[in-house]
DNA sequence: AGCACGTGTTTAATCGCTTCACTTACGCTT
DNA sequence: AAGCGTAAGTGAAGCGATTAAACACGTGCT
């Protein structure tokens, strides 16, 4: 591999040089530029990042940790994250944590070891002492949610509120009375954040409502929308994300009641497989692309611009599809 | 941040020392070794990778080549790499291309800018010139498919006959004589290669067959099947991948055919949502965790046991769940 | 007693790059 | 003519680890 040295000596130019036009890190005369630019492609040369990393005290790597990859609500994000990272020249490392606190923990240790930055935790499950943790060590980091912006963090929330709101009215519109909740875990904060805001706006259209708390998966969503249709006679269902709203649909079909006809299906999250269900989902989309941006941005500008943390506010919307309609 | 030299002062030992206790890579009076490992651990201490990286020549990093994050064919196989890798005490770093053959060649060269001792690349956009380039920077590969297995080379092959094969077998037995296939990009080596054997499993069965070729994708699925249906009365449709085998199922309900009983549907790659569409979708898994292990552990051996690199081979099977039925 | 040897530890070179401090050359001002 | 500022480039000191080679210090053997 061609080191900095080789491209010097070919250009006929110090290491210093090379690295100064390399980086523009200082003005050099155009026609040693060239020269140097000219020597380095000749010699298809690539600077080695450890090295780099080695002096500057960082790598260009920034760290993305999630619960889950397998889950299908991020591998948008994480593509619009990698992609705003290499726009950026840097590159994104996703680690998975398996929703395991300790896992955490583990994969905050390798970053560290990685002389990453920054790093955008796109899971709720950091706990107050990892965050001081990762704030001691130096690591800027952007949380999911609330929490404090600081120094070195910054949040972004996903403002719930409006999507669910529309959703519920969308449904009192269509006339339905006595609609059901399927929530998630109740240790959840966005769960509950979402259920509550579902009981708000029912209360506020004065429908008649029924919660179950379920596990964000398909066959919990299957459960409980049985559970809850068990006297209670639902028109629609409501469900604290995609899978389970499925869940929710794949239940009805076998107790052969037609969606949307004779029971309505809300989802939330929109992933990417709400428009392939059939009929295809009526959910509240929480814009994944723009989470991922927005997170690199602004861990970007807390790496270089400023210490100084923000929240950002991604906003939510209702997608109506075809598993809503007003009740018989 | 605690270097190496704090823990050393810590423990009374050299940094060397600490060294060599910390990588167990030479003989240390066993109360030395207490020492350091409680000085390190009283400080924190984290070994810098950049370093270690810088002196080693390469990094504790190794990539994994993907042309769609997005598609969700890749987040299992992404999530077993990953682990595997972990359990040897490596990252991995996953890069998505885009599909784009320019973009490959790009993240190439990011790669090597790390360092990594080796990428495993799965995808089947990597031309010659591309490969010769990688093998004489002196990276390891596995690649998807075919190819020669050499020096610094291994290759992971799906054996797709099996699964096919079992598939179209099960179409006989049920008692379809007329079966449909949905193919891939007539440019894709896979897509042809399963096009092909299904249509040798088809002759050997006796069924009457018509084939159209498509893109993978679900609307593609939808406009494919129509265009089968035209003017030849299949019972079943195959489909190169899963996606269009839900395009399929959408165009037969949105005809009213129900499936399995007026049209059986068999896709391929048993990607998750496959057990989640109504009915559920009978399909050929592929074994992603497996390959996603299996590439990772054949870099690794490329990496550290030998330079000579091996085929691995995936096997396939068939899932039956919903979709299919004896035609009426 | 003297020597060789093994064991455990240290010394110092090295990896490839960035960056601070310094030199040199040249053109302007006074 | 002397002094000074500026522009362009070089030299060399690190960054924090690994690792080959040197060293210190008993022990066992003749």
């Amino acid at each position: 591999m061609a080191t900095i040295k080789d491209v010097a000596e070919k250009a006929g130019v110090s290491a210093a040089t090379v690295s100064y036009v390399l980086n523009d890190s200082r003005k050099v005369r155009p026609a040693t530029q060239q020269r140097v630019l000219w020597a380095a492609k000749e010699l298809g040369y690539m600077p080695n990042m450890a090295a780099r990393n080695l002096v500057v005290g960082r790598s260009s790597i920034v760290g993305l940790v999630v619960p889950d990859i397998g889950n299908p609500f991020f591998p948008e994000i994480m593509k619009a994250f990698q992609e705003e990272a290499n726009l950026s020249g840097m590159e994104a490392i996703v680690m998975d944590t398996n929703h395991d606190p300790q896992r955490t923990r583990h994969v905050v240790e390798r970053l560290l070891g990685l002389q990453v930055p920054g790093t955008a935790f796109l899971t709720t499950q950091v706990d107050e002492p990892l965050k001081e943790f990762v704030t001691k060590k130096g690591m800027s980091a952007v949380y999911l949610g609330f929490g404090d912006a600081g120094a070195y963090i910054s949040n972004v929330v996903i403002e719930q509120r409006q999507g669910i709101l529309e959703a519920v009215n969308h449904l009192a519109q269509l006339g339905h009375c006595r609609v059901g909740f399927i929530g998630g875990p109740a240790d959840g904060v966005f769960a509950l954040r979402r259920k509550a805001v579902f009981l708000e706006g029912a209360l506020a259209n004065g429908l008649d409502t029924r919660v179950v708390d379920s596990d964000f998966t398909v066959q919990g969503g299957y459960f409980s929308c049985s559970k809850l249709l068990a006297g209670f006679d639902a028109t629609a269902v409501m469900a604290a994300n995609d899978l389970m709203a499925i869940g929710a649909m794949h239940y009805a079909y076998d107790r052969q009641m037609a969606v949307p006809t004779a029971l309505s299906v809300i989802g939330f999250d929109d992933i990417t497989f709400a428009q392939f269900t059939q009929p295809a989902l009526t959910t509240v989309a929480v814009p994944r692309a723009e989470i991922g941006r927005v997170a690199f941005q602004s861990l970007w500008s807390l790496i270089h611009d400023s210490s100084r943390g923000a929240n950002y506010e991604v906003k939510t919307n209702l997608v109506v599809r075809q598993t809503t309609a007003p009740p018989r």
